[in-house]
RNA sequence: CCUCUCGUAGCUCAGCGGUCAGAGCGCUCGCCUUAUAAGCGAGUGGUCGCGGGUUCGAAUCCCGCCGGGAGGACCA
């Protein structure tokens, strides 16, 4: 043992650096983000890229309601994967988030603290705590969001309830107006007779009720099999279509019934057991035992049979009402309950409706607001409650021998959520868009096909299904909290006045006041000039109460933020939309609906569109099951980047898996990224004075111009994957070049170099060089995934060269040509494999006890010729890049068939050990004055004292 | 019930007609103590959801089923 070990290992240049291993992110994080605050981090780069190609990803608005959660973290820091990535590509790349503030939650939270309080509000009072609850939300969800590092203009994010944005909202609606799209129709509605409101779904409770239901005959006059009248000799008339409903109430707006087209259909004869009449009826095939079994009959006949396809058109005699109605088909009719024969009432059912419009039935609806039959219904049951008029319908129905059975049924009911009591289906006048009007639809699915770029590519087919089955768009709504259809109501006769005039009117009023100024103030007040009624030429009006859909609100972001003058002017159309699958439903569809009835165009040149969070075993996160990560307190515990990390590494077109584990496992991977940067920096610490143009290629081994040509590939796969918005494939090849290419193997060879070599000489500055060009190459290839980690590291790089102070100002590294080299490339991947197999034998000798670290070995590979030579050239480079003392390759015959290619053996080294470098090496020893160092240590520490004390 | 979609090692993903199905992480064992609550090495691990079919040959193409997810429809 030497007595100066100390002074040894003190002349080594070991790493050092201020860059912590442990990350701390869950305090780091913040502080970083509030330089980047205090720096206007994000003014800065909208100056740095002022000029450049504008490419915008236009923010979907999250509805401001309860904290983010792992779902809307996840769509935002996709998002931020994209602005970041397109920044950092050249591009000028402006995020401004938006909130969605309006609409039924928000209100119904509102109503729900209010209780019986509201009733004594206006609806100017009741919106204004609306809107404070909405603004709570935007500033939680803003500090969350900020929280997860996503950059964007957080000062000035766009709001649906912004002046301005409302009256983006209405210059859309003008425009349609303007277009011919816009249509008033009936529609029926659930509606709450007690406190006479419309209901959204979210309204209704469902609990089980007892109705009367009945199943009743249809006189048919037409439309019935002539095989059945001839085996039968009966008439048309003598035939009878038999329906079951729940709803007694609902057969005077009787207008068709439904038969499925491909079920089957039978014509019964019976004997009804109470009169003795004799009976014929068409019921669905499967339906017709237990039909008959509910009177007992037992003695039936089947007189024929048909597809529920042959009976459409034919026709059918209201049994109480004068009207002739037809059999209709629709593909929900189902043999289930009932007879297989739907009664339909288009101003009484959602589904009705529909089959309504296909059939352009009449939407028959004569209940007024309280419930009560209007004098449209038959006289003797004009001013009659519905829901009180059900045994009277039954009587009639038995009187004139149209009923077949009446029984107590118990189901599931909707009721009011305030007042609790049954609600009703009833047509109303609502406002639409219609989808066929002016080809709106056919082109939309044009911009579809041909003006939209779709990741993944099926969201195209299914947009495509979507929109081409879609119905009209109901855009109105019985709410308070939203804006205001300005449809103005004439006193003197009913009709509604609203054109594109009148509604540009009111946006320029909203623009000034907001749309409370339709609430707040007197009609008079607003009127637009020479507002004169269409109908009758009145002057005087009301305010009607209608709201738009949120949809509509939402949808019209185009051109509230994207279009000139809407006060973001971001620009039309956008670059990219990117939410949730569930939104070609939602906002792709509302948002080009109205842009291609406005502009023509679609507002998006491409979409993005992301599963779903769920749990690591595939379920959907939710309370009951307990499966619920939460993302707030994710990032309180393990850090944003991590979060991200974890995100970014996933397929986000599929659904997303995510649990405590999947957090865990991104630490360990983030840990490794952490520490290769660690080391990175801790050799570069000597390097900030030193200018990288100096190093002449010619210093630079072969196995550093290997690294980066390695490096050229990795950065050429990662920029081509950031193109894709593959992040994931960016997040593995970064993660396979870190580990595998450097940390365990070009960082490790590289120690002895970085540690032993002369402080300054060129072999440890070649090395450097690399460690540099490799710093800075990765940080940046991260930024956009790791921003507060990139950042952090990046602060450690040598200044002064050029580069901007904030990795985010800086652009993605390009891959320089002059590393390239296959021939090399085509070498080292041989030299790699001798080396996998150097490393098999060494772990023989380790297992023996015979040696520890690699270099106490020597190695002999045995090669077939052709390799022997290759090796044979690079047998000191072998050794180098296998930490061991020494390599001799020997000649051998052909590899046998299977064989390995090379054949390696290790035996203890008889070299001694340097003290210094702990090489294994021939000339240990040989120098006087340093009994215990090689050759090359010696060298090292005579430069290092001819130079004298640092 | 309909439309779309996914199902390859414990996890995240490659492979998409042709050698014993791969990578990273994890896990196990070991080495080092000069990246040190780090680093290195060697191992482990999959009947490619299941069942048919096409083919000389299928994880890869076709059909059916099962399971997960999204959207919709239904509850008359």
């Amino acid at each position: 043992m030497s007595t100066n070990a100390k002074p040894y290992k003190e002349t080594l240049n070991l790493p050092a650096t201020e860059f912590a291993m442990k990350a701390n992110l869950p305090a780091r994080e913040p502080k970083i983000q509030a330089e980047w605050r205090e720096q206007d981090l994000y003014g800065q780069l909208r100056r740095a890229r002022k000029g450049a190609p504008v490419r915008v990803l236009h923010d979907g608005p999250p509805y401001a309601n309860g904290d983010i959660h792992m779902g809307t973290a996840l769509n935002k820091m996709l998002k931020d994967f994209v602005v970041r990535s397109l920044s950092m590509r050249g591009f000028d790349s402006p995020y401004v988030p938006g909130w969605d503030t309006h609409g039924l939650p928000i209100e119904h939270k509102v109503m729900k603290d209010l209780g019986p309080r509201a009733a004594g509000l206006s609806r100017a009072e009741i919106r204004e705590l609306c809107r404070v609850e909405a603004m709570k939300w935007v500033d939680v969800q803003r500090d969350q969001f900020r929280r997860l590092g996503v950059m964007g203009d957080w000062d000035d994010p766009y709001l649906t309830l912004d002046h301005r944005y409302e009256a983006g909202i209405t210059d859309v609606l003008a425009d349609l107006l303007e277009g011919g799209y816009v249509f008033r129709q009936l529609k029926p509605i659930h509606w709450c007779t007690s406190d006479q409101t419309a209901l959204a779904e979210a309204e209704l409770e469902y609990r089980d009720e007892t109705s009367t239901s009945v199943h009743v005959l249809f006189p048919m006059i037409a439309g019935v099999p002539d095989s059945w009248l001839r085996i039968d000799e009966s008439m048309p008339e003598d035939w009878r279509a038999m329906i079951w409903t729940t709803t007694p109430w609902t057969l005077p707006a009787n207008a068709a019934v439904a038969v499925h087209p491909d079920l089957e259909y039978v014509g019964v004869r019976y004997d009804d057991p109470e009169t003795g009449a004799t009976v014929r009826a068409i019921l669905g095939a499967e339906l017709v035992k237990k039909v008959m079994d509910l009177r007992g009959i037992a003695d039936y006949a089947e007189v024929g049979r048909c597809k529920g396809r042959a009976l459409e058109h034919a026709q059918y005699r209201h049994p109480f009402v004068d009207r002739v109605s037809p059999i209709v088909l629709a593909n929900y009719v189902s043999v289930e309950d009932g007879t297989g024969l739907v009664h339909t009432a288009p101003g009484h059912g959602g589904e009705d409706y529909l089959t309504g419009r296909a059939y352009q039935l009449p939407v028959l609806s004569p209940v007024d607001p309280a419930g009560k039959f209007t004098a449209e219904a038959p006289d003797w049951l004009v001013g009659l409650h519905v829901l009180a008029a059900n045994p009277r319908v039954v009587d009639r129905l038995r009187e004139i021998g149209a009923l077949y059975l009446s029984a107590p049924l118990t189901h599931s009911y909707p009721h009011c959520w305030r007042c609790k009591k049954p609600v009703i289906f009833r047509a109303t006048e609502q406002w639409f868009v219609g989808v066929d009007r002016n080809d709106l639809r056919g082109r939309t699915l044009a911009e579809i096909r041909d003006a939209v770029t779709w990741y993944p590519a099926w969201g195209r087919s299914r947009i495509e299904a979507m929109v081409t089955l879609r119905p009209d768009w109901c855009v109105s709504r019985q709410r308070s909290w939203g804006v205001p259809i300005p449809a103005l109501g004439c006193v003197a006769c009913d009709a509604q006045l609203l054109t594109a005039e009148t509604a540009r009117h009111f946006r320029d009023l909203f623009r000034k006041e907001g749309a409370d100024a339709w609430f707040a103030r007197p009609v008079e007040e607003i009127l637009p000039p020479d507002a004169k009624c269409p109908n009758c030429g009145g002057t005087e009006f009301r305010k009607e109460g209608d709201i738009l859909d949120v949809w509509f609100e939402s949808g019209s972001s185009h051109r509230a933020v994207l279009a000139e003058g809407g006060g973001f002017g971001l620009g039309f159309p956008a670059h990219m939309y990117l939410e949730g699958s569930d939104q070609h439903r939602g906002w792709f569809q509302s948002s080009i609906l109205t842009a291609v009835g406005t502009t023509g165009r679609a507002p998006f040149e491409s979409i993005l569109t992301h599963g779903f969070v769920v749990d690591d075993k595939g379920q959907k996160m939710s309370k009951s099951l307990g499966n619920v990560v939460s993302a707030v307190k994710a990032t309180e515990q393990h850090g944003a980047d991590v979060l991200r990390l974890m995100i970014a590494g996933m397929d986000y077109a599929d659904d997303v898996r995510v649990s405590e584990r999947s957090i865990k496992e991104a630490s360990e991977s983030y840990r490794k990224i952490r520490n290769t940067f660690r080391y990175l920096l801790g050799n570069l610490e000597d390097y900030r004075r030193f200018d990288p143009s100096t190093i002449d290629r010619d210093t630079l081994l072969d196995i550093d111009l290997w690294a980066l040509g390695q490096l050229n590939q990795t950065i050429r796969e990662a920029l081509e994957a950031y193109e894709r918005y593959e992040f994931y494939w960016v997040v593995k090849k970064l993660n396979v070049f870190m580990s595998i290419t450097l940390s365990s193997f070009y960082l490790d060879v590289l120690k002895d170099r970085l540690y032993a070599e002369e402080p300054t000489g060129d072999e440890r500055r070649a090395a450097q060089f690399v460690l540099f060009k490799l710093h800075e190459a990765l940080t940046r290839l991260l930024a956009p995934i790791l921003p507060h980690t990139a950042e952090e590291s990046w602060g450690y790089l040598p200044h002064g060269q050029g580069f901007p102070a904030s990795v985010h100002l800086a652009t993605f590294p390009d891959p320089d040509p002059r590393w390239d080299d296959p021939e090399r490339d085509a070498r080292w991947a041989v030299l790699k494999e001798a080396r996998d197999a150097i490393l098999k034998a060494l772990e023989g000798l380790r297992r023996d006890k015979t040696i520890g670290s690699a270099q106490e070995a020597a190695v002999e590979v045995v090669a077939a010729p052709a390799d022997a030579s290759i090796l044979q050239a690079d047998r000191d480079l072998l050794a180098m890049i296998c930490l061991v003392s020494q390599v001799t390759i020997k000649e051998g015959g052909p590899v046998a068939e299977g064989a390995e290619r090379f054949q390696a053996t290790a035996a203890k080294s008889t070299f001694a050990k340097c003290e210094r470098c702990w090489n294994h090496r021939v000339d240990v020893g040989r120098i006087e004055n340093h009994p215990t160092l090689c050759g090359r240590c010696v060298r090292v520490i005579e430069a290092a004292a001819a130079k004298g004390p640092a």
